[in-house]
Order: C-alpha cells, then structure tokens, then sequence
DNA sequence: TTGTGATATAAATGTATGTTTATATACTAA
DNA sequence: TTAGTATATAAACATACATTTATATCACAA
C-alpha cells in the first residue's frame, strides 16, 4: 500500500498558514484588523483610534498588506485601508474562543 | 450616550490571541500539531515523522506546551504529547482556506 | 511655485526567536 | 551500581521583529 502523502496540509500551505498566523501575531495588527470590521478607514483616523504613532500604523498596515489580509485605496491626500476578506475576523474569534478553553483552570499563557 | 468599549475583544484577549497565534506562526510547530491530530505521539516518533532534530522537536512541543495547545503524559521513558483541544486543527484548516482566498490571482505572500 | 497636512520609509536599537551543538536529566534493564 | 535509551535544557549564534525618531514622499491648496 502507498503512504498517502497528501491527508495534511502541504509544506508550502503550511508556510502560508505560519505567514498568515505570524500576521495575526501582534496585538496592535489585531486591533487594526478589528477597527477595519464594519469599515475602512484611513491611517490617521486609525492612529487616532488605536493611540499608537503614526510610524507605528504605518509598519504594521505595511506588514499587513504583505500577508493581502487588508488592501488600499487612495483618495485625495488621505489612504483608506479595508479588509481583503471578512472571513479573518471569524477566525480571531475561534482563536479567541480556543484561548477561553486553553486557559480555564489555568492562569494564563506562560 | 455612553460609548461602548466592549464591543471589540479587550486588550488582555488580544493579547491571549496574539499569542496563540505566534504558537501557529511556526512551520514545525503546526507540522507537530498536525501530527498529533488523530493520536499522541512520543518525541522521539514525532522526531522520525518530522526529520527534524530532537532538541529542535522538544524546543517547539515545550513553546506548545506555554500556550497549553498540548499536553504531557509520561509513560515509562516516553513522554507521550496530544493535543489539548483539538479546535486548534479546524483553526488551522480555516487559516489555509483564507490563505487560498488572499493568494487566488496573485503571487505568493511577499 | 511654495506651503501644509497625510502617509511612507529609513535608521537605529533592544528584544525575541529558530536552529545547532553540546550536555544534562530521567527512566529502565542488567 | 552501570550502561543505554529517551527527553530536556543550556549555550551560542544569526536572524527577525516591534518600536522610536527622523526624514522623505505624496496630494493639494494658495
């Protein structure tokens, strides 16, 4: 019989799966991706939502488009960034919820 | 009318997702989850599975262990690892579905 | 053109992380 | 006890990353 090399995830879906994860690794890109839920906004209103530098946003909206979890558009002198696909919300919310279960009757990530 | 702050995930849960989700940036890290999917495993056999080093193996299942995605069970010399809640490998599966999403008609994550 | 606000990039820095090599610890058999 | 296997830890190293400060670029109005 021949070993079915193909019931998980290939190498490369894994890199994307850690890009993706590693995105979803700061808590200021976290907050960034939640304030886009409902809509988009442009960095300085995101500055002022998240009270982080303007630099600051900017670096992580950058890291951002690399893994294509948000996209942009320009009007004027102001740049609007907007989700790519909703469907990241959902899955911080799983990740949110697995965090709940992982940590009752514990005391917290190590 | 008052604002409300809650109706986003609060900081101290950002923080607890952002750390799980580091747990999953990791290639290895989610090759050894997958493996642990259907069954526990000992080290040394998800040594053999994987092909990577045994320090490396031990380095990644004790960075599993600091966010209680796996835990522990010795048994005479083997120390056998399984998955705490295995929520965590629908997760994954939703990550590389959105992988696919953000990468269809472009070129690969930057 | 000049000036001004909005955003991006660069440089610098401290810290975290993945990996390798070497060594220590834990368990068991003899 | 000793020897041998299984696993964990330590040290060392290079690389990656988050953040700050400073500066550059872009769009537009005057």
């Amino acid at each position: 019989m021949v070993v079915n090399h193909f019931q998980n995830p290939r190498s490369e879906q894994l890199q994307e799966v850690s890009f993706l994860a590693k995105s979803l690794s700061d808590v200021n890109r976290l907050r960034i991706l939640f304030a886009l839920e409902k809509e988009s906004k442009s960095v300085s209103v995101l500055v002022e939502e998240l009270g982080v530098s303007q630099p600051l946003v900017s670096h992580h909206l950058k890291e951002l488009r690399r893994t294509f979890l948000v996209c942009v558009q320009r009007k004027g002198p102001f740049v609007y960034y907007s989700l790519t696909d909703k469907g990241v919300v959902m899955i911080i919310k799983d990740l949110r919820q697995l965090a709940d279960r992982l940590l009752s009757q514990k005391n917290g990530f190590g």
